[in-house]
DNA sequence: TGCCGATTCATTTTT
DNA sequence: TGAATCGGCA
């Protein structure tokens, strides 16, 4: 888990400003940059103009690997040297708690302690920082919950069951995405009444559940994640004096990746950086003040991309990048357009396939490296034959001496995983999954989590129904909804009504178990408070193990049996690992703190620098990362660009952007792969190339299974293909019939005929293989790769055994490496080449 | 109340 | 394919 630094202490008006704040701005030749010109440095001139130009909004328009890391750092480093601000008046937004550090850590490096106090966090986390301050404010605490979509799903859920909505066609989900969409346009219920029609039932019935849905949240003194945002404007607006606060504090706000924010949080840094009205400026302000006696907004840098604007499904709005002239008609724009990441074969990829997006500004990255290495592409049979290929190559990589945490996976969608996870296992490619199911949502750790949300923030009503009977108690569905009425008939919270269960004419059973509960939650709260003899109140480490013990959480989960709950034991164990690792790290850290921190994690987050190990995420998850080595997955119609995309108005052409972030990730080496068939959910369906595959040049791609090789079932290609013959290798293997030479045996596979073009000169020493493939017998197979595992934990091997594969058939092994439970074989297989097989889960025998 | 099997359902991307 | 919900029975 990344964790954010503490909280520093905060007090807008001690924040005075530095003395050279009235120097005249926007003269670059002033000498922060003369003394210091270190920050210059290895800067081209447009990057030089993007660190050094002063002024009310400064619009930087940075193209992938363009450096704006970089610039952002030293704009803001350049700022704090120069004492043209202290680090309190910045406040830097960017898209990842990673990211976040990273930054704050690189100004660190350049300026020293002189950095401690800025604000270098995601919208969200300053948000939650700005609410927890202010929330008594409007009628939260400051310990309020957080809910995450799964919290919020379960609460629309419940509204929707209990209004009977499902039956006017509404689901969980739609209502779900329909509020979030409205919020992220500031829009509330009354605002929806406003604009919808009264009369329409469907309408009304909206209506209706999103009032609840607000109105629960408020009660159980809960945020959604959109929430954070849009009651923050919400906040500055109804309350001049707390934005007037804030206002007066930052003096430089600079958002990265703008091309993604939406509405809301538009909003927000619109709010920030408004000027201070006179009446909220303190008399004896030390500030420069204007004519009126206001203070002027705060200058505005922002960084983005409108190429790599990819969240358009989450309300994420091209037009706050694009109108950015029109909003701050002052502003400056300045264009990085060489990119200083990728060879040039892969900027030309990428600047052809975005060129196809017509209604964006013209811009050309490009490089003063050489072309690099082709791109290689491929084409397997099946998603298990593409994962094959990838699982060899990112042998091969290695072993020519790229590392493991240097090589990145991407795929459109999360399903696609399970192929590629298969594969990799018994391949021995150590890798690391990130986003996709969190270690935070699983079951049980949602549970523990409800256990201590409920404890911060007794009113969180949602949390506290979750636990009512896990582990089980015998507190069912009759139970939970007569304590609800209860609460609601008599007006107080659900933890009132459980403390008061005797009164309800439960079974003594039922209502020992209640009682029980809510004295463990109770007793959990109080220990939360300083103690009375002086004592600190209970850490969180102290918390977990009181809840744990207390709801004998643990032993229920022991004692079933169930190999899967096993399993979930073992996270329980590891969650109160970390709750008590948080306390080492965290000496002053509260509960709510980590909270706030576990319910704010991005899957982007969870990347460990230091692990020896392959990345494997989604094309989004991937953005603002780079790769030495980029495997592009599933470049299928219908996945890339996804199908649903194809209703969507701008979506196939945020689609393609989606490509080009993922194209624009590698440093050296990019794959693109695909199958011709991919199962999902259970049936094989038949897979065509990605349309965007013919907008990249066909000399940039080295094909070493093209999708003209793989065509079966009679040989034809497919008719947009043809069309263009955009695949090279013309003829090539392509039209070989299936059913030839040894096609459906045992199997194996081998790079598929090359032109001879391509076998002299590209395929084999440009690229690193293992080389065993080479010389195999030409062979075409069917979906010989199954992803089979089988448990060998008893399997000796020794160098010199024959074994059998069921995918690859026979082989001998060449060598053993590792040892215990990790031992890999090294196999010559007979026909499908050198391996790399984790002996435990390959699913081989010896013969 | 809780467990079991049966059935149905949905699978884009995420702070 | 697998998660999630449903219905019937103990």
């Amino acid at each position: 888990m990344t964790l954010l630094p503490p909280v520093p202490g905060f007090d807008a008006d001690t924040a005075r400003p530095p003395i050279g704040a009235t120097r005249p701005m926007g003269d670059p030749s002033a000498e922060p940059f003369g003394e210091r010109s270190s920050l210059l440095d290895g800067l081209n001139p447009q990057q030089r103009e993007a660190v050094t130009y002063r002024g009310p909004a400064l619009l930087i328009l940075a193209g992938a690997g363009s450096g704006k890391t970089r610039v952002l750092t030293h704009r803001i480093a350049g700022l704090l040297a120069a004492r043209e601000a202290w680090p309190s008046q910045i406040l830097a937004i960017t898209f990842t708690n990673k990211a976040a550090a990273e930054m704050r850590e690189r100004i660190a490096g350049i300026v020293g302690q002189a950095s401690d106090g800025m604000w270098v966090s995601t919208f969200h986390s300053a948000c939650v920082r700005i609410l927890r301050r202010e929330a008594e404010a409007f009628g939260f605490t400051s310990s309020f919950t957080i809910y995450d979509s799964a919290d919020s799903k379960a609460l629309v859920r419940r509204i929707v069951k209990q209004s009977e909505a499902d039956v006017l066609g509404f689901t969980v989900g739609g209502v779900q995405s329909r509020i979030s969409k409205l919020k992220n346009e500031l829009i509330d219920p009354d605002g929806f009444a406003r604009q919808s029609n009264a009369s329409d039932p469907r309408d009304a019935m909206f209506l209706e559940m999103y009032r609840r849905y607000v109105r629960e949240l408020q009660r159980a003194n809960a945020f959604d994640f959109d929430d954070l945002i849009g009651q923050t404007v919400w906040l500055f607006r109804a309350f001049p004096d707390i934005a007037a606060k804030y206002q007066r504090r930052f003096r430089h706000v600079l958002v990265d990746e703008y091309q993604d924010t939406n509405h809301a949080q538009y909003a927000l840094i619109r709010e920030l950086t408004r000027g201070v009205e006179p009446q909220h400026v303190p008399a004896d302000t030390r500030m420069e003040v204007d004519a009126t006696g206001g203070i002027p907004g705060a200058s505005l840098t922002v960084v983005g991309d409108s190429d790599q604007s990819i969240y358009a499904f989450r309300g994420a709005d091209i037009r706050n990048i694009t109108e950015f002239e029109r909003d701050f008609p002052s502003a400056r724009v300045i264009m990085l357009e060489q990119n200083y990441r990728s060879t040039g074969n892969i900027l030309d990829a990428a600047n052809a396939v975005i060129r196809n997006n017509f209604d964006r500004h013209d811009k050309k990255l490009w490089s003063a490296d050489g072309p690099g290495t082709k791109i290689t592409g491929f084409t397997g049979y099946s998603g298990h034959d593409e994962a094959q290929f990838v699982a060899d190559e990112i042998h091969a990589l290695h072993d020519s001496g790229v590392s493991f945490r240097d090589m990145a996976v991407f795929y459109r969608t999360n399903a696609q995983t399970r192929a590629l996870e298969e594969i990799l296992i018994r391949s021995a490619v150590p890798y690391r999954l990130i986003g996709g199911t969190k270690f935070y949502e699983r079951a049980e750790i949602k549970d523990l989590l409800a256990y201590l949300m409920t404890t911060a923030n007794p009113a969180d009503e949602l949390s506290t129904r979750r636990i009512l009977n896990s582990p089980k108690r015998g507190l069912g569905p009759a139970t939970e909804t007569a304590l609800w009425d209860y609460a609601q008939k008599h007006d107080v919270t659900f933890r009132e009504a459980m403390r008061r269960a005797s009164e309800l004419g439960f079974g003594p059973k039922a209502t020992r178990s209640i009682t029980e509960l809510a004295k463990l939650l109770d007793e959990a709260s109080a220990a939360l408070q300083p103690q009375p003899g002086g004592g600190p109140g209970a850490t969180v480490g102290e918390t977990v193990q009181r809840l744990v013990q207390g709801s004998a959480y643990l032993e229920a989960l022991m004692k079933t049996g169930n190999p899967q709950d096993e399993a979930r034991a073992e996270n329980v164990e590891e969650f109160v690992n970390v709750a008590k690792e948080y306390d080492k790290t965290h000496p002053d850290g509260s509960l709510v703190e980590f909270l706030t921190e576990v319910a704010l994690v991005a899957a982007a987050d969870e990347i460990d620098d230091e692990s020896g190990a392959v990345s494997l995420m989604t094309l989004h998850t991937a953005k603002g990362l780079e790769y030495d080595a980029v495997f592009i997955t599933g470049v299928e119609e219908d996945l890339l660009p996804h199908r649903i995309s194809a209703g969507e108005p701008g979506g196939p052409a945020e689609e393609r952007r989606l490509f080009y972030v993922g194209i624009t990730r590698a440093r050296k080496r990019l794959y693109l792969t695909l199958a011709m068939s991919r199962a999902q959910f259970g049936e094989t369906a038949v897979a065509m190339p990605s349309r965007f595959l013919q907008e990249i040049p066909g000399e940039l791609i080295e094909w070493r299974q093209s999708p003209g090789d793989v065509t079966s079932r009679g040989g034809s290609r497919p008719r947009a293909l043809n069309a263009t013959g955009a695949w090279q290798g013309g003829d090539g293997g392509g039209r070989r019939p299936v059913g030839s030479e040894g096609y459906g045996t045992a199997g194996g596979y081998s790079r598929v005929t090359m032109r001879p073009s391509e076998a002299s000169g590209g395929a084999a020493s440009a690229t690193p293989t293992s080389g065993a493939a080479r010389g195999a017998p030409k062979r075409s197979w069917g979906n010989a790769i199954t992803g089979a595992v089988r448990d060998n934990s008893g399997l000796v091997l020794e160098r010199g055994d024959r074994i059998r594969h069921t995918d690859f058939g026979e082989g001998t092994v060449r060598a053993i490496l590792g040892s215990e439970a990790k031992r890999i074989a090294e196999v010559d297989f007979d026909s499908a080449g050198r391996k790399k097989l984790l002996i435990k889960l390959a699913p081989i025998e010896k013969v």
